[in-house]
DNA sequence: CGTGTAAGGAATTCTGACACG
DNA sequence: CGTGTAAGGAATTCTGACACG
């Protein structure tokens, strides 16, 4: 896992990176657009790649478009991902078994 | 300016990234060793790249170097990046003139 | 010299709630 | 629904100092 995706950023640091208040980052995450973790004391951590998330969800917001949507919208982004690590599993096995006929 | 260099990391999570206590890492800055950048509160950030740096200078502690020894040498590696820009500069300078004569 | 620690205070963050719309 | 704000408390960080070696 590379810098980007470690959760190491407080709140504060993100609020000045993306322009975002505090209040809405806390709103989005939960409304479960993010996941930031927890220190042990309960404050939150972010990442980089959250980071870039937030600016995503800020346009989508101003577009007009609402919360819940925003997470539909994330979940088939991810469903996607999956069908295609799928995709190439078969794929990769198919080939091995091919392989083996010759 | 990429991710790594943003200053935005404050120093419990520099801490758990490097392993290095909180008192060992405000040494180094007072040493002159880091620069980290303060908030409007005065509170440090730190950037990744601080980070590795961070886990150089506690190899070279280990080794037994000190940390005004662990100073000098990274004036050295500045003043190298100095040179290798200035001689750059040079080159190209004496290529455009070259080419003049053409 | 490099590092731990206890001390007191300040900055940062947290949650739940009320407000507006 | 999305966001601001005041409130009280807890976690985080800050500095200067004493200790040891």
């Amino acid at each position: 896992m590379s810098y980007k995706d470690k959760k190491v950023l407080p709140i504060g640091s993100v609020s000045e990176l993306t322009g975002l208040s505090l209040r809405k980052i806390r709103y989005y995450e939960e409304r479960g657009l993010i996941l930031p973790e927890r220190s042990g004391g309960g404050t939150r951590k972010f990442s980089f790649t959250d980071v870039e998330k937030l600016m995503d969800i800020a346009n989508q917001i101003e577009d007009g478009m609402q919360t819940f949507e925003i997470k539909k919208l994330y979940k088939k982004e991810k469903q996607k991902d999956k069908d295609k690590i799928r995709d190439e599993m078969i794929r990769g096995q198919l080939n091995a078994a091919f392989k083996m006929t010759k």
